[in-house]
DNA sequence: CGGTGTCTTGAATACCATCAAGTCTTGTGG
DNA sequence: CCACAAGACTTGATGGTATTCAAGACACCG
């Protein structure tokens, strides 16, 4: 639960910005930001900041970063909503991840490039480029980054766990729910639920993408889900009316 | 095709200890095992060993880790091959890796305990298990640690990706087709191969719960495998013969 | 105002799952 | 050593879930 102060700061923030982070992205530590944040402000005796970066804005539907060329950069996302994903050679593309804000594009990214990969805003987004030298000198030296890092890591790998099982192992209708719910869960650690709202800027060809299946299908479901009372989906927002059959519908 | 004396010494080296890595696991650097083997050799002024560990043996179809007791150690593997997965609820059970002589149950599991995740012997397995604490401290103390660790972590990131890929966008010929040229890379680097034969002693079950599959459609795609030429599979061991083709069918 | 992208809905089809029966192997105890 | 049970694999018949193809409604935008 948060307060109404917060509330109102978030929805003053995301009126002409997108999803923000509450007090513009550090005043949590749910993610890399706020220790990056800090690192950045220390500076050496020559004066020099410890961690360089640079911030970047782009409108919903752009590349942030192509297979092509995969530059010494880790990006972090500040505000709005993003993805990584992989087109295959027949057309085909399956979204890995989707960025929330605070969150990194990848764990992996900060030791080398990854070939092959498409990150893309999917709402307008604001995200800060880090040095990748930088961030792996700073992390032999703080050991508290690489705790936090290692936090980070762990969260990554779950998340990544869940969606190989939901793909392998769970039916289109428990996808859906799962997905919802997981997003909910993440949004909420980061102050962007009210009540069982949430902004949901996902296109259903996006959704469909994630989960495996066809938007068609995912038209389907979502209907559905609607038809049944569970959900209802206004604009680009989404919310849970009955949580606990959808939690039922997701496999507890 | 493979020739009689290299099917020899696979059998000569299984007959005993199940698969061995070359020269009992220290003789290539792909993985982590040479770097924690020096390190478990450097001794501190008091004499004591810098990583301290044991060696664990278990025959086939065996618990490692069990969700319930997740220990404060990380277990590599030494020898032999092993499966993290999970089940579900309703019985259901997803295979998120198969783990190669060499490979750490998972890079995460350095930084903290995993739950739900149960990890099992397929052969017989020969394993070490060091201790997390000390794991972390020396990953501080000795940046070409990291540095390794890092560099496994991006495989084993790239290949939860894959897996990712295969379940949510390939078809069942396609994911079954890269399943064996990704194990068969895999075992290539550590020199497990002979030619276009490698051990394979995946159940046809094991394999299902991979790639999203039920037993009986691993077994059809596997039998048109065979018709059409593709493969050969032979008790416990598996050929490609006809790689190129192989290739294709896994879409390039 | 046409054009494009998004979503919905219907009908037909494909892919894979499920059910079921049977073979073969493996391991175990009499 | 053989009998028997259990597990592994194969194959056929049938069914269900999701895909594909297709058409139409609606909103948004230049």
């Amino acid at each position: 639960m948060k307060t109404s102060t917060m509330r109102k700061e978030i929805n003053a923030a995301s009126a002409e910005d997108g999803v923000l982070l509450p007090a513009d992205c550090s005043a949590h530590d749910l993610n890399l930001w706020q220790v990056l944040q800090e690192l950045s402000q220390v500076r050496s005796d020559q004066d020099a900041p410890l961690l360089s970066s640079t911030e970047h804005s782009v409108p919903a539907h752009a590349n942030i970063c192509q297979p092509a060329m995969w530059y010494d950069v880790v990006p972090i996302i500040c505000s709005g909503w993003a993805m990584t994903s992989v087109i295959l050679p027949n057309g085909r593309q399956q979204i890995l991840s989707f960025l929330l804000p605070g969150e990194i594009v990848s764990t992996a990214l900060v030791f080398g490039p990854t070939a092959g990969r498409l990150v893309q805003s999917i709402t307008k987004v604001r995200y800060r480029a880090f040095n990748r030298a930088e961030i792996k000198t700073a992390l032999s030296r703080h050991p508290e980054l690489l705790e936090k890092f290692s936090k980070v890591w762990i969260d990554e790998k779950a998340e990544a766990d869940q969606m190989t099982i939901d793909l392998g192992r769970r039916t289109a209708d428990e996808r859906l729910a799962r997905l919802i719910l997981r997003l909910m869960k993440r949004l909420t650690k980061r102050g962007l639920v009210q009540g069982q709202t949430m902004e949901f800027p996902l296109r259903q060809h996006q959704i469909a993408d994630a989960t495996g299946l066809t938007p068609v299908h995912v038209s389907r479901v979502l209907g559905n889900f609607r038809r049944k009372g569970l959900i209802e989906i206004d604009g680009r927002s989404l919310t849970v009316l009955n949580a606990t059959e959808l939690g039922r519908v997701a496999g507890q």
